[in-house]
This record gives structure tokens, sequence and C-alpha cells, in this order.
DNA sequence: TTTTCAATACTTGTC
DNA sequence: GTATTGAAAA
């Protein structure tokens, strides 16, 4: 994060980099007589940023400007100055990590925790908290549980399956992402667009849409959406609650803006009412998450949105060299819409991005690995290096390396804590205590341990259920009175209902972490892994004792699965010196003195799926996230392509990524020379690239490279040299023999369609695609 | 009810 | 190539 610089000196910002376009005046502040300590360090357009309380104001933040200082300071300020209570101050991130250090950095610029600041937190839980105070307008109970994507999806299959809906034909996956998608631009059932309806079952969209919406209400539970739609509902059709909002949150902060939502959108605009003090801090050029919801829009059109809105542009970069930010910039360049900024700084050159082609992604692990090893031992500490990758099957070559090579590592992103299944098998116990209503949760849980309640005994629950207009547990409750099961299922079902009821009456009388042992305890949970041989079984019980000491830091039950639902995550210890491996999207708001960005190729990255679905609006994407990935780095870039891939487990070739031939010359070095990294490595370590030095193939690489690094820039060079079949290719018949470009030689063994099974005379059989052979 | 096998997908991923 | 998932078979 970026310390207090001294302020510049003449001199100093006339040496500093630029690219061209460093034109801005120089001011020389002289601070006001006891300026607060707060305000010390910061730039002018901070300063103003922080200053500008009243109005709309737009902060372009540009990677490394000091954002979050920014926003921190400005809650600093606008409270010790009095302008509002912390508890008249609405600030919104988008993820816990954000919030909680806002919390933190701001505490730290008062001198002090932050006591009371109510409304700062992410949209979903500000949401929720919004929406639990008025549960009752809304058709819900103040206790209403929170369904992740995995209950979500559970729901919807028992939605589609009621409508009689081939679930086959209309997987639930994909409605689901409809209804996502809809809750994204805040629109219930009744607002679905019919030509949107009727991407989903034949027009049945918006009416599953409302049955799950139906759904969700009679188990007194909402989604993750429905935290921001149902707000927005009830400010509108409440005009008491929303002029109570509107004269409670004095200053509206918001970060990010960039990947707001339409929803969040308008959410953010009823707040902010007539009053209208509402400062948004966010990055066009950083928007990487339109797949998602996101509209870049939202920020390109603020000053319509907010008319006599300030836009305050931070562009003095306090992170990376002048030739990181020269190669991000030069490659951001290449977008067209985008509001603009220019990022300049005043840190010595250092090193040029490194760009190097390299044959395969095994040779690529390999370098980099050999990379971080040297940097290693001359000093550097792993904690200062990251690897990001585009997606994340990317991370497995890099895994295994690092395995080999004895390089500690942490791979972040991966499985969350409270997504095993041991983990929502026991929070599923706890949620029907918790609320009864919660059927998915019961329904999860209800054979599991084995007890002997097979379908039959569910559906025989379900029937007598909407027989009652009960939830679930209600009705087994009702059921085992009957005798409509045997008596071996039923005195099953009496022992689960007895076992709730005793367990909804200790939860009055004990704390609930010691609650949850006795559930987990007689119900058997535990008892169930205790007796798995399997490997994981041990892992599993460890995180049933983690969760179970976890719960303590909360006061109540209730207020631990609201955690639970909201905060996925739980703290990790960064401890130990380790390098990160992660996605570029993971990577955002992170900085690394070395970052690694490996699989710069056409097809990877940017990836083929968004071209082909998104089009220029996708590529743009892309890019973005390619220049957040290089404005990571502080010190060091390095990218690097791969000739030779395995992709859905067949071997093809590709091109290098069209932003390498974006990146500005000058801010780069190849330093994969014509016979370096191409001629040696492989040779030395697969013999069967000997036979590839005359082929077709290795000319063909020849010819690519020649291209790359000749002194046109690769963006030209890469058109038509993707496809590398001729028309014949795809005529191959069985035991032809055949070429190909990293297994040399081999015979056809077998066809499907384009797909070819080769027998290679050096590497053995394996599968590739038609195109990347020729015939020998 | 459990096991096994075949079909499927396979960017990114917060809350 | 591989992990996951769902349905048929044991």
């Amino acid at each position: 994060m970026p310390k207090a610089l001294p302020r510049l000196r003449n001199d100093q910002r006339a040496a500093c980099y630029s690219l061209g376009i460093m034109t801005q005046p120089v001011q020389v502040h002289t601070p006001p007589q006891a300026e607060p300590p707060y305000l010390r360090g910061l730039n002018e357009a901070q300063r103003e940023a922080v200053l500008t309380t009243d109005g709309p104001v737009l902060v372009l933040a540009g990677a490394g400007t000091g954002k979050t200082r920014v926003l921190t300071t400005r809650l600093a300020h606008i409270m010790q100055t009095r302008l509002a209570w912390p508890s008249q101050i609405l600030a919104v991130t988008f993820t816990n990590k954000a919030a909680r250090e806002m919390i933190e950095r701001t505490g730290a610029l008062i001198g002090g925790v932050v006591e009371g600041m109510p409304w700062l937190g992410t949209f979903h839980s500000i949401g929720a908290k919004i929406l639990r105070r008025h549960a009752e307008m809304m058709g819900l109970k103040p206790n209403f549980s929170i369904l992740d994507g995995d209950d979500q999806l559970r729901l919807l299959k028992q939605v589609i399956e009621a409508a009689k809906i081939d679930e086959k034909r209309w997987p639930a996956r994909q409605l689901l992402s409809h209804i996502d998608s809809w809750k994204n631009r805040a629109w219930r059932p009744g607002d679905v667009p019919p030509g949107e309806a009727f991407a989903y079952g034949n027009g049945k969209g918006a009416e599953l849409y409302a049955a799950y919406q139906q759904r969700l209400k009679t188990l007194n539970a909402t989604d993750f959406g429905d935290l921001l739609v149902e707000p927005i509902t009830l400010l509108r059709e409440h005009a008491e609650v929303l002029a109570d909002y509107q004269s409670r949150f004095r200053y509206m902060l918001v970060d990010e803006y960039q990947d707001t939502n339409v929803a969040q959108y308008l959410w953010l605009r009823l707040l902010a009412g007539q009053r209208r003090n509402i400062c948004c801090v966010g990055d066009d050029d950083q928007s990487i998450y339109g797949w998602r919801g996101a509209e870049v829009d939202n920020i390109l059109r603020f000053e319509r949105d907010f008319p006599g809105a300030k836009i305050i542009r931070l562009e003095r970069n306090y992170r990376s060299t002048p030739h990181i930010l020269a190669a991000a910039s030069g490659l951001i360049a290449a977008n067209k819409s985008r509001l603009g900024k220019t990022l300049w700084t005043e840190l010595p050159h250092g090193e040029r991005v490194s760009v190097r082609g390299l044959w395969d992604a095994e040779e690529e692990a390999r370098v980099v690995g050999d990379d971080i090893e040297q940097y290693h031992r001359a000093g550097a500490k792993l904690n200062d290096m990251a690897i990001l990758v585009r997606a994340s099957f990317q991370m497995r070559g890099f895994e295994e390396r690092f395995v080999q090579t004895g390089v500690p590592y942490r791979v972040i992103g991966g499985p969350r804590f409270y997504e095993r299944q041991e983990i929502r098998d026991a929070l599923a116990y706890l949620r029907v205590v918790a609320q009864p209503d919660d059927d998915l949760a019961f329904e999860r849980i209800f054979n599991k341990p084995k007890r002997g309640l097979g379908d039959a005994a569910l559906q025989a629950v379900h029937r007598m259920a909407r027989a009652m207009n009960a939830p679930l547990l209600q009705a087994t409750r009702a059921l085992v009175e009957t005798d409509e099961l045997g008596a071996r299922t039923r005195s099953a079902l009496r022992d689960l209902a007895q076992s709730f009821t005793r367990w909804s009456a200790q939860a009055e009388s004990l704390a609930h972490p010691e609650l949850a042992e006795i559930i987990l305890d007689e119900s058997g949970y535990t008892a169930m892994w205790q007796a798995d041989r399997s490997a994981e079984a041990p892992g599993r019980l460890d995180n049933l004792k983690e969760l179970v000491r976890s719960m303590e830091e909360f006061d109540s039950l209730a207020g631990f699965l609201e955690h639970v639902s909201l905060v996925m995550e739980i703290e990790q210890s960064a401890g130990t010196d380790k390098v990160s491996i992660m996605t570029l999207h993971g990577a955002k708001g992170l900085e690394f003195p070395v970052v690694f960005l490996p699989g710069w190729e056409e097809g990877l990255f940017p990836s083929q799926r968004t071209l082909d679905e998104n089009g220029l609006q996708g590529l743009e994407e892309e890019r973005r996230l390619a220049y957040v990935g290089i404005t990571r780095a502080k010190e060091r870039a390095k990218i690097s392509y791969a000739a030779n891939r395995r992709v859905h487990g067949m071997w093809q070739s590709a091109m290098p990524s069209r932003f390498v031939g974006e990146l500005p010359q000058d801010a780069i070095v190849v330093e994969s020379e014509p016979g370096l990294s191409y001629g040696q490595s492989p040779l030395s370590t697969a013999p069967i690239f000997e036979s590839g030095y005359t082929s077709p193939g290795w000319r063909r690489a020849q010819a690519q490279r020649g291209q790359v690094f000749g002194s046109r820039p690769a963006i030209e060079a890469h058109a038509e040299l993707v496809a590398t079949s001729d028309p014949a290719a795809a005529t191959y018949q069985r035991g032809a023999r055949v070429f190909h470009q990293k297994f040399g030689y081999g015979r056809v063994t077998m066809i499907d369609g384009n797909k070819l099974t080769v027998d290679f005379d050096k590497a053995g059989e394996k599968r590739v695609i038609a195109s990347f052979l020729t015939r020998a």
C-alpha cells in the first residue's frame, strides 16, 4: 500500500517518467495551519477527493493510486469534522475483505477502533440488514435463511419437477443463471420481458421464476439476489421507509463502482435521494465482472445520472515502475470504451516487462519455477511473488512443478470452508434448529447419517407437508402419529423429530457452540465420519471441530448463521513464506513485487469463449483483465505463453495472445530469442522432439516465431496461423502416418469426428485434434 | 441402499 | 485428462 511520500519537487516531477501524456501543471501546495494529521501526505487529487464531501463525486482511481487510502481518509474526515455520525454514513463494498480493510484502516486514521459504523459492509450484508428490519412488510420473518447457490439449485430442481418440465432438456443450472441475471437487473417475475422469459423452457422462464419466489417465501428464505431486489421493492413501495433511510444516510460511499450491477445502482439511487451526497470510487479500466452482471456503463454515465457531479482522477501511481505502467497503459489504450486516465509515477525505471515464448505449459512451469527459485536465492521472499492465471486449470502445472521442486506455494481461491460437504451438513442441522421452516436444510440431513430413511420416506413426508401446508419438520411430527409407514421407518422418523424438538428446547438454555456439539454428537453425524475409513475423514472431523470453535466468536446462533451465509471465507493464516497462485480475477486489489503472467495465448487469454459469446465487449473485458494483471506488479512482470497446451485432454497449438503484440515495444524485453528457449530445452528433456527439427511442425514454429518476434508487432502475425490444417486433414484413415508438432510421428488408430487417437512412435497413444496433424 | 459406470462439462466466481 | 454428477445395476 502506498506510503506517505514526500511532496514533489519540481525537478523530480520533471524527471519523472511519462508516456508523453503527463502534462499536469505542478502545484505547490501549502497546507493550512493545523491541518488534520490524516490529510498529511495526500497528493492534490487525493486531497480533493477527501475534501469534496458534498454533492455527487466520482473518483476515478487508477490501479495503485491510493484508492483505499482516499476512501478511508474521506470517512475519517467526515466523522472528525462532525459532518455526520458514524451511524449516518453508508459505505458499501463488494467483498468482506474490502469492508474489513476499510474498517481497520479508518480506525487507524482516527486513532482507535471505529465503533458504531453499522452501515459499513457489503451490498449484500447491508441489504440483509435492511430486509431483516422490515421483513414482515416483504412477507418474511426476520430470521429468514439466506440460501447459497447449492440450495438455490436444489430448490429450482424441485420447482422444475413440479412444473413437469424435463430437467434434462432444460437444466436447472441454466434457469438459475437466468434468474440470477434477472435479479441483477432488479427484475421481479412480472418484469421479465417475454423475450427473456423464452430463454428457458419454451417461455416458462418467468412462470418458474415466480414459482421459485413463492417457494422461497414459504421457506422463509431469500437468495443473494433477493438481498438487493427485495430492499429495492421495499423502498419503492413504502415511502416512509425510504424517507427514513434517505434522511439517515447523510453520506454515501461506494467502492469498486465499476462492478455494480443494475440492481445495486437502483438501490444506491433510491438511497441517495435528493441529498445526493454520494461518492463513488472505481476504475473503468478494471471492470472485469461483466459476466456476472456488472455494468461498466454505471461508471461511464455517472455524470448523466448525477448532474453536476464532480469527477476526480487519481492518476499518480505509487505501486509500479514506469516500465510496468507503460506496458499496462499501452495495452489498455487499445480499448475504446473507457473514460481515459493516464497513470504516471516517479519511481525509478526498473526492469522492462519480460515476454517469453515457450514450448509448452510444462516448460512454462519449469521456467517460472526456476525464476522463482533464483529470486528467492537472491533474497526475495516467496510471499512477494505471485502467479496470475486466466483459468484455474492452468494452476495445476505450476503446483505439480512446485511439489516436485519443493517450492512452498498457496493456491488462493480454492474450495471454501463453508462449502465443504461436512460443514454444509452440520450447518443444515443448525439451520433447522434456528429456522424450522428451512425445508432445504431439513432435506439435506434427512438421511445423513443414514438412518434408514430413503426416498419413499421423504416422499411421504412431502405429501404430508403439502396436505398440511406446513414445513417438513412439522409434517414429520404429524406423520409419525399415523400408521402410513412401516414400523421401522416410523421410529426413525420419530427419533429425528424428537431430536429436533429436544435441540430446539436446548437452544434456549445452552451456549450455541455447546449446542452444536450436542447436535453433531446425538445425530450420529460425528460418529458417521469417525466410522469412515477414507483418507478425507480425519480432515473432515477437524473441520467440524474448527466450525464449532469458530462459533464462539458470535453471540448467537442466528448471528453465526448470518455470518456463514454472508461471509463465505474464513480467516486463513498468511504466516509462512509461500508463492501465491491465483486467478487474475482473484488478484484484483492485490499487489506483489514480482508477478508472473503465464498463458498469454490466443484462445486462452483472451478466452475464445468470451470472444465468441461477447464479441468486442468481451475482448475489451479480457484486455482489462490483462491490465489488472500487469498492474499488480510493483517491480517485475513476467509474461509468458506456450506454443502447445493440453486443453480438455487434447493437445492444441496456440498463437501468442494478441495482447502480447499490443504491449509497447520499449517497455518490454523479449526473452525468447530464436534458438534459445525454443531450441534447447525440449531437446535436453524430451527426446521426442528430435524428429521435430526438420519436420513441418517445427518449421511452422520457426515461422511463427519469426513473425512474432520480428520488428512488426505480433498482432499482425496471428491472423491466419491458428488454423494449421489443410482441408484434407479431416480425412485421415486408420493406419495413416501422421506428424504432430509436439509428439512427432505416429499412426492413426482411432477416428472420432475430428478427434483422432494416434499411436505416436515415441510418445505413445494420445488423443489429438485432426487439424493439428499433418500427413507424414 | 450402495456401488458402479457412463455421461458431462471444462473460464472467471463475491455474497 | 479428470472431476463431478446422475442414473442404472447389483
